[in-house]
DNA sequence: CAAAAAACATTCCCATCAGTATGTTTATAA
DNA sequence: TTATAAACATACTGATGGGAATGTTTTTTG
């Protein structure tokens, strides 16, 4: 099974490409709804007319960036649980990671978050209710990763949480809400970012007791 | 400065407060965009004349459903701040009562999450505009609670972070996304409901470190 | 109890936008 | 080089929903 569908030329999967990522950036220009084809097209500096050629709905291209934004994280954190680490050091490093891809996907993953919620209480059955519960399948599987190596830092001894499930979640939302909060600003360096992403991970995972 | 407008009947302000209700439970429903007036007059038995009557336009609905969410925040947790305490406890004590005010008005955190970003890319001027910065500073004034709290423990020595600000965010964030997660079961009694808020708290406070 | 105002219901209007139909141009294949 | 299909642009349609206009009933007030 291949990334993307197969039967798609270099020259399709590059224009798919550059149509959901100017999607990104309208849905958290404009709000997932109020984003328009035309603003996506917009964008793009084309019409509609090349955004159909390649989409067949609003909804498909939004399951892309979703798909997207979700490979990013996979790609980022993924590497890391299967490193030899104690579970302690290797959750910090899932942390932080995630916490960069959060910033240098950002449109990807503004996108998503507001399209959860949207998206959900629609068709209740239909054919791309079938794809948003594989999304939402994945989604589970990617924080399965974290339920994964804290609930190996219980065994090994370096972690130690009341619910496993209670904490994944919080490591998600605190890490998380770095969408809603963090704007990029340009004269921030690289590692002014990494710095916060850091910090932010590491008090998540310490606690705030002295 | 009353909690509502001062020139308002009794009838007036209860018949407001059931839309504002009915509002915020479709759009927890039906999200932001997608429920429209029909549905939360449909909700209430009732037509659109009859919403109409009472506020002018949907925006207005919506931020009175934020206006009310942060009200229930404030009434549960700005209490806790005055009490004399060690601010790790008093820290631990606003995150449990935030978590059950979560749980206890979730149409309306449920709404307001969505909104935030729905309407901020909208009018840049305008009057609504004027309400919205005003609703979001009244937001960074709650928020301003934990950082005063978490400053307060630096002093006191209960209390150890990085950086104030992140703390702050990473606290909100956690405890913010329960509205995202959490389901209502029927048969949950609330000893277990408040349990899961509490652990969540401990869980953040406490840091995941063995 | 009359008159006025409040509290609705009913009906209508119109701007918006997803999606379609139909051109026109550019690349590919035979 | 010609036919064929891909890659667009242009022009249109249909439904949806916010909000206004207008009618009807129920309170309140004088």
């Amino acid at each position: 099974m291949n990334v993307s569908d197969p039967k798609l030329t270099e020259r399709q999967k590059d224009n798919r490409q550059q149509i959901i990522h100017a999607a990104a950036v309208c849905f958290t220009k404009y709000g997932l709804e109020k984003a328009t084809m035309d603003h996506m097209a917009g964008e793009l500096g084309s019409t509609k007319g090349r955004v159909y050629h390649h989409f067949s709905s609003k909804g498909e291209i939004f399951f892309a960036v979703y798909r997207q934004a979700m490979q990013y994280c996979f790609d980022a954190v993924q590497p890391i649980v299967s490193t030899p680490m104690p579970a302690n050091e290797k959750l910090l490093a899932m942390a932080q990671a995630h916490g960069r891809v959060m910033m240098d996907t950002l449109p990807f993953q503004r996108s998503i978050r507001q399209g959860v919620n949207s998206y959900l209480h629609g068709p209740k059955l239909g054919a791309d209710r079938v794809v948003l519960n594989e999304l939402i399948a994945r989604r589970n599987e990617y924080e399965g990763l974290y339920r994964a190596v804290l609930q190996q830092g219980l065994e090994d001894g370096t972690l130690s949480v009341p619910d496993v499930a209670i904490a994944g979640r919080a490591i998600m939302g605190a890490l998380n809400s770095l969408v809603d909060w963090y704007r990029v600003r340009p004269e921030q360096s690289r590692a002014e970012q990494v710095q916060i992403a850091d910090t932010l991970a590491t008090t998540i995972i310490r606690g705030l007791l002295a």
